[in-house]
DNA sequence: ACAGTTTACATAGCGTGCTATACACGTAAC
DNA sequence: GTTACGTGTATAGCACGCTATGTAAACTGT
């Protein structure tokens, strides 16, 4: 039985994905960083202190996502959340002493990592891949929120 | 604060993966399939009467997330497993009659989505992205296999 | 001022992946 | 024939994503 092996390119693009993120997690595991914290570490370490809803403005997941994921981050002693007296709707976010010095080893283990990954490849290889990529992730924003423009086309003045 | 937007490749990898997965899922939702189903039914839809054994060999799953995924489609309606007399560890997974109609609708979703995708990109746009990204899923998984493959070497004889 | 809305965040429940471990059945060795 | 090992599958527990919904604080209009 000659079984064509799986040449569906959503399962490729999730093995891709899936390889991807294991490798980075064992790069990152000894320093207890996990790969979902990432987003999270890279924009903080720009700019520390912010609240849930700025950081939710730059990264693209959903808010319950983010609100889960820095709950694991603060378990983890990475982030604390400091209430705010002005509105208390909201908490201040910022790095713990250890996560703020991270930085070097975690950029250290992704460059390694990308490095291991372009073996083989020019940087046009690289930079044509990911303007593809970048294109096609338009596509699809677009294509999520068609259905919508398509229902608001079709209200009544 | 002019925050440069995500540019870890990891993160746009998963953006674009995660949605891919949603473009796909809300196709398939009417048809009461999910994304991780897909693996399953293509190689059913090919090959019907295996073991989880012989579907794991050809997906690139671990074996527990397939046992999984299999609960769930039986759970859904979409395969059965009979126990086999001959071997009483394994099981016969077969498709239901409804999960073997499915297939060109399924396949309609699929092709509808890789339009979708596609626009604005040449067939060679696509098979360069395929290649590469080919590339890299090979070295992730000599990656993956790396740390073993030291470790063996390193064994006295 | 207080009723209703909006805002910021949390929680519930699930899909899909992972690692580690349990378990039941088959096989081989003694 | 029991002991030991191997095989096929299931389960436990977690990461990380989603949608839908809950909740408390702030704001707004009358």
């Amino acid at each position: 039985m000659h079984y064509e092996p799986d040449t569906l390119f959503f399962n490729q693009l999730s093995l891709f994905q899936r390889l991807y993120a294991r490798s980075l997690s064992s790069r990152l595991a000894p320093l207890g960083v996990h790969p979902g914290y990432l987003g999270v570490l890279h924009y903080l370490w720009q700019a520390d202190g912010v609240t849930q809803k700025t950081l939710n403005q730059v990264m693209a997941v959903e808010q319950a996502t983010l609100s889960n994921t820095l709950k694991r981050m603060e378990r983890d002693g990475l982030i604390s959340r400091t209430p705010n007296a002005e509105d208390k709707r909201h908490h201040i976010i910022s790095l713990t002493p250890r996560a703020a010095t991270l930085k070097p080893q975690v950029m250290q283990a992704i460059g390694d990592l990308r490095a291991t990954v372009n073996t083989g490849l020019t940087v046009s290889d690289r930079r044509y891949f990911k303007r593809i990529m970048h294109q096609m992730t338009e596509q699809l924003e677009s294509d999520q929120s068609d259905p919508l423009f398509l229902l608001l086309d079709e209200i009544p003045e």
